[in-house]
DNA sequence: ACGACTTTGTGCGTTCGTTCACAAGTGCCT
DNA sequence: AGGCACTTGTGAACGAACGCACAAAGTCGT
């Protein structure tokens, strides 16, 4: 496998749904002092089989040194490089309600090149009050500021109902990159990458699970007390 | 395959993730007074693949009628009850920061059979203090609580350096289903599902995909011009 | 009653991802 | 220098998931 198909083809998406957890793992071991790390160890650290995180690491080329493990310091160069936090990219949030405040004041943004540079909501009584440091701006101005900005990322914060029309916007104005947290699908162009952050979904797997567990343990036992009350359907 | 089979080996992984997303689709169709929904359409509507909604379906039981489609609210109750949503799930939530704050406020839990029923953290000034209804408990009566309240599901917001340890002790209560969105790993006994919301491996995953959008544009550069345009092709 | 039409449910080939197992490479110790 | 202990990188087998394509099964109009 050729560095060209490499670059060309790109890596696996599994793989780079891996790597930002690698990364921080990566970091933990760094602020704690240690030099290198083997796979097995970081495999176990970041939850996974120590194989696959060789194959992902394979990836990025041949960072390891056999016998010895990988220089921690080296190989959080290496990943951040792939994933593109070597560049600074600038974020704009949409809609400044009770999840957009958290957002816009999260310092988890900033300390991995993500810089939130613009907040927009339509509310009257949010725009104009500074959240996280920033001003809250009219999405009026979502055009002019996004293309003065070169926003990078837009985050969906409002609720489901305006959330199309709000990407439209924003895709319009040359955003490629969008993250949804409203509970709805997003339609765009082709170019444009959304991912969705949904609450609701993964509670509703967690149920299924739950659920599961539930009955498999009054299959093998018989009596066992709920933990769940079955009550009123909800929609 | 009978149904004693789907019953005993589950639905695959795949299909239960994508189910909360048909209910939600299905939820919009029904209250635009939709009666009956083809595969393709409701396909569309959620954005996958008509093939792969049947089969994603046909794991539930055959509830479509060839040659007309599905009704509507006849398949929101059983996918509502393959997940367990006909049951009423008490949630409870760890750390009410910023993060903490927009969930136990968040209207979108309740409508879908999750009812949150306590908050707790160890900050004083946020102890005592009502959030969503609901006071927020100190963490020591978390054992109590979650004793006496058949606690389902538990949500981790706290940051990460104290997530494992809160982990555990709600483990320990005999909560089996945890939703984490500390960036760490927690590790937790078999019998224990746990899921991750993470911000910041969402963004990374973009700053890839757009750091390979910008990389490809450059190559292009000298070539062609008409590629250069997001085109828009509707999906 | 019947045929044309629509749509489901699924068998099957393909693609993607995971895991095993081991050869090849590296450092260390004698 | 040479053997030994350890670890990487990867070929290969396996398994899960996807999507095409179509037969079976139903509806609807006449
Ligand atoms: N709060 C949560 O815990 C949570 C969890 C999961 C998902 N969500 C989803 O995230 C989204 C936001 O949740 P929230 O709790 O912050 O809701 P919210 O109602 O508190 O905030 C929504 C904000 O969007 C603004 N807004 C409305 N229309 C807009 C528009 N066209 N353009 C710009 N801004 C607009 C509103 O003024 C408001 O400030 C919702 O879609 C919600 O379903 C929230
Ligand atoms: N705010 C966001 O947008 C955001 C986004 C992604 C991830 N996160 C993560 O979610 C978590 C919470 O984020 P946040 O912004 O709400 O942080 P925050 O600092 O505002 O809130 C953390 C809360 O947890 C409480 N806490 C600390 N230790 C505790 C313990 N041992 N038991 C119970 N409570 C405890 C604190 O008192 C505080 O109220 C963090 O791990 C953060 O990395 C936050």
């Amino acid at each position: 496998m050729s560095d060209e198909q490499e670059t060309r083809r790109g890596i696996p998406d599994a793989t780079v749904a891996r790597l930002p957890v690698y990364l921080r793992t990566l970091s933990v071991l760094a602020d704690a002092g240690v030099a290198t790390v083997s796979s097995e160890e970081l495999a176990c650290a970041a939850g996974v089989n120590s194989a696959k995180l060789r194959k992902d690491l394979s990836h990025l080329g041949s960072y390891g040194v056999r016998g010895v493990g990988y220089d921690v310091e080296y190989l959080i160069y290496q990943v951040g490089r792939e994933l593109g936090l070597t560049q600074d990219w600038p974020v704009a949030i949409v809609g400044i309600g009770n999840l957009g405040h958290a957002l816009a004041g999260y310092a988890g943004f900033a300390t991995r090149g993500f810089r939130v540079v613009a907040l927009f909501d339509v509310d009257p009584s949010v725009v104009g009050r500074v959240v996280g440091g920033l001003l809250v701006r009219p999405l009026g101005e979502l055009e002019q500021v996004v293309r003065s900005e070169p926003i990078a990322i837009g985050v969906v914060a409002t609720p489901a109902g305006p959330a199309q029309g709000v990407c439209d916007r924003l895709v319009a104005c040359g955003v490629r990159s969008v993250l949804n947290f409203a509970p709805c699908v997003l339609t765009v162009p082709d170019g444009v990458d959304v991912r969705k952050v949904d609450l609701s979904t993964e509670l509703q797997i967690l149920a299924y699970h739950e659920q599961r567990k539930a009955l498999r343990r009054i299959v093998q036992q018989g009596d066992d007390a709920p933990r769940a009350r079955v009550g009123g359907v909800a929609q």
